[in-house]
DNA sequence: CTGAAAGCGCTAACAA
DNA sequence: TTGTTAGCGCTTTCAG
């Protein structure tokens, strides 16, 4: 079984107290004495128990993630990032998945702090009943990555998506288009609220009417982009351009409008927004928002991270800029 | 701060046990004093302290998940399967990425081990110097998830692959090509060892010689696929059906075949493997060995299960069925 | 049905 | 420099 600093110390000789002093490299253990008790833990192979020195120190070093959805690529690519900075500073994550559901956000909140996780990072469902008011209430630093809630708007880390997707839209606008459909995220989802007023907001700043029907909610899903468009093909709906709430949904759209023949970018542009790894590379390299992923993942955890060192720092929301790359889908391509 | 039993005690009237046993809903506990202290335990916010009870029960609910990039979106699906299989269980998992480095798996298993993990999954590297030997070690169940380790192959769950490879290069072979082109996989992984070995024993069961110069091997990522494929175009290589380690590489040599102005399928015939979400909405939807890695995921979870609840039972490999799938990359094409 | 006491393995005060 | 003692918050005997 397990050897504890019980079997360490009858073995040295010294004290639970010494050995544990000599393992953590306290100064007031001789030089001498650490070497002979490090070399002995070594061979007995002695681990640390986390779990009695947590419940002991009251620190656990290790973070709550709370993702929506961690098989949609951004998610994993942003997790990625988190893991990666925390296990650079000696941190572990407790990864869970909500699947945008409200309870199972509440839920996963309320058992992560019970494991006693020295933070929590969140990618929180928006809704009517959301858990915006728990959340406030929490005694640890949470960080809300890529999204925000009403009101805590100074935790979030995320990206400047209002900008930028009003940038993709006046772009399309410029270009003279008119129909340009928009493939929304779910509406409880903060980011989609952010790219739709972006896509109004273009329109009102151009004074050009918006034709609400070609505002479509979908759960952000390849399938969605997929059947939404063929829908509109079926129907004979005229569209020039999809401004998509994600990559994903812009690959479902792309197929659509293979299969029905029209020409991408000539007959229709089409942007996504992620920017996911492998968008480049589709037949027809993707034209996207480009927002960093890992760096949000890794400037989240950090500031997670300044937060649990410093408890009483106000908190500040922080942005990092992405980008609209234009590759194939679009007119204007990069070179 | 957050209540404890001692305060609930206090409060109610009881003594710290009682409250605990009614709090378990332990049945030598009176209906009525269960419901006042459920009731007071509510409305006073009670979080039961999981460390604590970890400590004195040896159980934490915790499993620790050692991924090897779970940026891939092969182990990010795999991993959602495990953490829902989990969730659904009452476990949590705490993940760790290795991007294939044997030391951070060994420091990863260690420092999980520490956490006092009821289980670990892993999908570790396997190479000159693996951890097979310190694996075996273990004193807690662990699963090895879709790779194996030599020796701890009953520790194993994992798809068909070597079948499935050999059936995909059997079929290019009957195809008549004779240049099929293996972008490998990184040879310290299984699964490009054993999709490896399906590509040489077809050549053998089909009595033709291997050109060794068609076997690359690759990182297993998107860039790879394309700057090979593109190489090889710009030496002149003929080459008229790719067999790829996975749909990335596989992805990304679609690109290159693309910007080289070969035809897929007609001029070159193309095989993933693993079968990505996106893989089927790409504009030439890809021909794919079909891997169900939420199942790979859960049944991982369920077996490891299996195994802490049930510590002396012996481990058996199990395997679950993958397919092949034939899309618009392949001459041949389902339905 | 309820309570008192012990102890999980560790670290932090305090003594020596 | 080292050892003794207490206690983190909980569950588990064992009494009553």
């Amino acid at each position: 079984m397990a050897v504890l600093l019980k079997q360490l110390a009858a073995a040295s000789g010294y004290s639970i107290n010494t050995v544990s002093r000599a393992l953590r490299d306290k100064d007031d253990v001789s030089p001498e004495t650490k070497k002979k008790i490090r070399a002995l833990a070594a061979e007995l192979g002695y681990v640390n128990n986390s779990v009695a020195k947590s419940l002991r120190t009251g620190k656990t070093n290790t973070i709550g993630v709370i993702s929506a959805d961690s098989s949609n690529p951004f998610f994993a690519e942003v997790i990625m990032g988190i893991e990666n900075a925390a296990r650079a500073s000696g941190y572990h994550i407790l990864l869970t998945n909500t699947e945008e559901s409200t309870e199972r956000e509440r839920e996963a909140i309320s058992v992560l702090l019970g494991k006693q996780v020295d933070g929590l990072l969140l990618m929180p469902v928006l809704q009517q009943h959301n858990n915006g008011h728990y959340i406030k209430s929490l005694d640890v630093p949470y960080i809300i990555v890529g999204r925000w809630l009403p009101g805590l708007e100074d935790h979030s880390v995320m990206s400047d998506e209002y900008e930028k997707a009003k940038e993709v839209v006046l772009y399309f606008l410029k270009n003279g288009h008119t129909d340009i459909l928009h493939l929304a995220g779910p509406s409880c989802v903060s980011s989609s609220v952010d790219r739709l007023r972006g896509y109004r907001d273009a329109y009102a700043e151009a004074h050009m009417p918006i034709q609400e029907e070609l505002i479509i909610e979908t759960k952000g899903h390849l399938e969605d982009g997929y059947h939404e468009v063929s829908a509109l093909i079926r129907n004979e709906r005229k569209i020039s351009a999809i401004f998509a709430f994600n990559d994903l949904v812009a690959v479902g759209a792309l197929r659509a409008l293979k299969e029905s023949g029209l020409k991408v970018p000539k007959e229709v542009e089409v942007i996504g927004f992620d920017d996911l790894n492998f968008s480049k590379y589709l037949h027809l390299s993707l034209s996207s928002v480009s927002i960093p992923k890992k760096t949000l993942g890794t400037l989240a955890f950090k500031t997670l991270l300044d937060h649990i060192e410093n408890p009483e720092a106000p908190y500040t929301k922080k942005t990092v800029a992405s980008r609209i790359v234009f590759r194939e889908t679009t007119l204007e391509q990069e070179p």
